[in-house]
DNA sequence: GTGTGTGCAAACTATTTGCACGGTA
DNA sequence: TACCGTGCAAATAGTTTGCACACAC
């Protein structure tokens, strides 16, 4: 599970970049959160220390994806969603009426990606995959 | 395949709203681009007459989805796209690289449909989902 | 004539960019 | 010391809202 913590500091060492706070804080909130957006990821840290600024976010996160460090996934309402590279490859179930993201390992996908392929030539990126849908409480609770 | 042509005139009528050129214009616009932006749509007007306000395109594009005509889904980068309702349960496929937007039958889904029914309780909206990856273009073009 | 729909402009949200300063290496 | 990274503010893109006028009914 967490055998695999990303190594920032020698990641970013080896693209000749530098370790700053800013971006160890970054990627401890994505991975903490599990999946947000941008301004989640800013919330986050503001609860830790004050004056990481989100234009510092939003570029650190755009950094971190180009090191595979983390990746995004669109939901509902256009807002990136990040979560850890190393979860690539799960499925996000957005509900529409409750807004809740559950997750799904992307072995459901294993057929559909044989037929995209096949009948399309389409490689499925299974990790950049949103599922809309009505989620089991909402179907439960109403009508 | 053009059998059932929405009678716009009529549905408005029924819902005590009134007919004019620009809604008119809008859901011609969406029939005649297959999905696009409400950018894209408002542009298409313009090609032919002028003086179609951008902010009128959001807000009839709303109306027509609000009166089941139109419907969105959330492709790439937060732009939302629309198409005809009469078009809902087909499943966009997107290009990563190019962009490029093609289509399948949502029967591809039926296998991953009832897994998730089954082991999450979850119920997909087959019409509101897109897919990410490379299409056969790309991925003989360049590799 | 009456009230809905539209156009224009401004407000708003989300995100990106420019520039000077501060901190890492 | 040298240059990368950050903060701040302004710019940009996409979308929504307020208000007065115009048109469908």
């Amino acid at each position: 599970m967490s055998s695999d913590a990303p190594p920032l500091a020698e990641v970013l060492r080896a693209n000749g970049l530098r370790m700053t706070a800013q971006r160890q804080l970054v990627l401890d909130a994505v991975a903490a959160l599990g999946h947000a957006t941008a301004e989640q990821v800013h919330e986050a840290i503001c609860g830790k220390v004050a004056g990481v600024n989100i234009t510092t976010v939003y570029r650190t996160l755009d950094l971190l994806e180009t090191l595979n460090l983390v990746a995004h996934t669109h939901l509902s309402h256009g807002a990136p969603v990040y979560h850890l590279a190393g979860d690539r490859g799960h499925v996000h179930l957005v509900c529409h009426r409750c807004g809740a993201v559950d997750e799904v390992s992307p072995e459901v996908f294993g057929d559909l990606r044989r037929s995209l392929e096949e009948q399309r030539g389409f490689l499925l990126d299974v990790g950049h995959v949103a599922l809309f849908g009505i989620c089991s409480s909402c179907e439960t609770v109403n009508r």
